[in-house]
DNA sequence: TAAATTAAATTACATTTGTAATCGTTACTA
DNA sequence: TAGTAACGATTACAAATGTAATTTAATTTA
């Protein structure tokens, strides 16, 4: 439903605006580079493509406009995961893990955070 | 390293390669048809990009091709699910089974499997 | 107040993607 | 054997994407 397309350099620029909002598009262009140059021409029209996505919004103060975004980065990331756990995995978080497992690509760390969202969640399902 | 650029619909190509492969382009076309209507160019065109990219080859058989993947299902989805969870979570593939649980869709199957695999880890890793 | 600066809006252009149609060959058929 | 059917190869074309340059309008400054 609430489904934005998002491509990946637009992607870029909502991690910008993510880092804290309202912001100006200048803000915007000096957050991108600080991971990689970018043209603020190219940063400007995808902000202006994004605007008309509606995945984010702007209002005027004084003669520049300050930008916004229209859905929060974590929705938007279980968004991201639900579509893809569904497309790759059918839908089963479980198997994506697997296939972490199986490369060897588990840390300690995620075992403990799992045993963890796993406590919880019996907790809430008795 | 070994990634292909592989768009949505050219995915659905190797999905019906997946299916078992060598095979011929009618064959891949029929599997297709089985989900979804196909125009048999359209199917033809994607067979071919796909050759051109590296990930599938053919060989002559008669009059026609027979085509293979050049990579396996399960190889590719390690591979997708890696540069998702890097892109998204960071890598932490523990924080998208949060995204999950905290929207409520771990399934019981879910959680049973993450148990196993957990309990699999923690004998391999003692 | 005229010139220079600077935002945002519009336009540009190559590449990728989705979706086919057409062309050139080969192989089967009347 | 001439005609037709059926492959794969090539070409087509619009929409989306990556990457900017140009234009327009407002603002600051000399």
């Amino acid at each position: 439903m609430n489904q934005y397309n998002i491509s990946k350099t637009e992607l870029s620029i909502m991690e910008a605006i993510w880092q804290g909002y309202p912001c100006s598009a200048e803000q915007v262009i000096e957050r991108l580079n600080q991971v990689s140059e970018w043209h603020d021409k190219t940063a400007k029209t995808l902000l202006y493509r994004l605007l008309k996505k509606g995945a984010i919004r702007h209002q005027k103060k004084g003669r520049q406009y300050w930008y916004s975004a229209c859905i929060e980065r974590d929705e938007f990331k279980k968004q991201q995961s639900n579509s893809f756990v569904g497309e790759v995995f059918n839908g089963k978080v479980s198997h994506l893990v697997a296939a972490f497992a199986q490369e060897n690509s588990l840390s300690e760390s995620d075992v403990s955070e799992l045993k963890a969202i796993i406590d919880q969640w019996e907790q809430n399902n008795d």
